[in-house]
DNA sequence: CGGCTGCTTGAATAGAGTCAATAAACGTGG
DNA sequence: CCACGTTTATTGACTCTATTCAAGCAGCCG
């Protein structure tokens, strides 16, 4: 597949030009395949290398010493992966494949390069990095302050919108790709648990399971239920410097 | 009192140059102070200003709908505030002053040129907003994954940390600055059982407390109980470029 | 002095975790 | 295409951590 896949993601926020498309597709010109289960990069390793996700589902998690995995968010394609590695050499976080996946490894240097050559671009790159904390406080909120069932609930919505942000077809049911373990992981609870509380938004008439794909039953009970906001949505970016002439 | 705050928190991680400093002073021009309560911002208020705090300690939080209180950051002199404005017209978390403060607001515009005219600093916002990312997992990590004690073991290193950055003086004992209500709405506990857990960790010898301070007795055991890494060591920033000559 | 707000402590309760056993789905190799 | 082993899902019984409710105390400010 030829062109950006974060090039593809950028474009749903605003109009690129040709030089951005340019300078965004050289950051892709590598690609490595991952098989479901692996790891690209494991916590406390030393690295080097960002990457854009070009196909696939992965996530990040962190290990505790208790053995207890925290899954801190789930990549979709269009991501930058392990932008942390721009700042630590070891890295804070392991990141897996969740299925087979396609990702493009580029180096710091490149990242720089872009930044010094494309300010808007730069000023993007920050975009996503606070619609992504936004949505991290959102779910810091979530861990924090809600029920186990609100939990669920929320990351059944979340995931249901980033499957159909690229495929809209996705409107009815979708898979949703995760064990419920990891959606344990997710949220804080047990994998017992999860399962009980899926039962329970079942019978409440929320939501309907099928081999793997889930549909929604009453969005508008489901997203009240889970204090749900959409941190993609209602963006200004009238403030962006103009593109680099 | 002259000088850039924000300019300040970059000289601990990198050498500024003189035309940075006076473009990050521009920044700072205008001055404003809240008594201790007062609120900066409020969720979901029409929103477009940006703040640099200058002095004194703040929160950001949000309000769930059953009346519960989610503490997402507690800010520090030097830190941004609000960088969320920069996206969304309606602010996502409300900015309270837990002392009283200074903080100098500036406009989006202001914002955007500066990233236009300094790609080094648009890159050092870049590496603030990483560290505050992955500072932000680690607590969603505690919140799903520690129990109570080790959260608040987590909040008074991370507070005692923050609040010896500018003030090496502080290494004793300090001031916390929060309330057990704050420390629990930060954690995700109840005010009740933050203090069964200080009690706790006071029988068993890691801390002590005394009229609003507290002094570390066993900071190698406090810090294991709370899985804690320090995010704003260890950063390696060579990528960055030049600065603008 | 009186009224806050914040801290402390106990007793009862509830929500989520743990343990355990079974069933269903999946993947792999023969 | 089937058999077998593994992973994932399901359900019940019991436990435990943290919450809730309640009451008393201490310090602070007007």
């Amino acid at each position: 597949m030829s062109g950006s896949c974060f090039a593809e993601r950028l474009s749903e926020i605003v109009a690129l030009t040709e030089r951005e498309r340019n300078a965004l597709e050289r950051l892709e010109e590598r690609e490595r395949h991952l098989r479901r289960g692996l790891t690209l990069q494991r916590e406390n390793d030393r690295v080097a290398e960002l990457f854009v996700l070009r196909k696939g589902l992965m996530m990040s998690s962190v290990l505790l010493d208790d053995g207890s995995r925290q899954i801190l968010r789930i990549h979709f394609a269009g991501d930058l992966l392990a932008v942390s590695s721009l700042i630590y050499n070891d890295a804070p976080e392991t990141i897996t494949a969740l299925s087979d996946c396609t990702v493009a490894p580029f180096e710091r240097a490149a990242f720089s390069t872009l930044m010094v050559e494309h300010p808007r671009l730069a000023a993007l790159v920050l975009v996503y990095s606070q619609i992504e904390r936004v949505a991290l406080t959102d779910r810091l909120a979530a861990l924090g302050r809600t029920c186990a069932k609100a939990r669920v609930a929320a990351i059944l919505i979340e995931m249901r919108n980033r499957v159909r942000m690229p495929d809209k077809s996705a409107a009815e049911s979708f898979v949703l790709g995760l064990t419920q373990e990891e959606i344990g992981d997710a949220t804080g609870l047990t994998a017992v648990h999860v399962n009980r509380m899926l039962r329970q938004l079942e019978e409440e008439g929320l939501i309907a399971r099928e081999a793997g794909r889930v549909r929604f039953l009453n969005e508008g009970a489901l997203a009240r239920s889970a204090n749900f906001v959409d941190r993609y949505a209602k963006l200004d970016l009238s403030w962006l410097p103009p593109p680099r002439a």
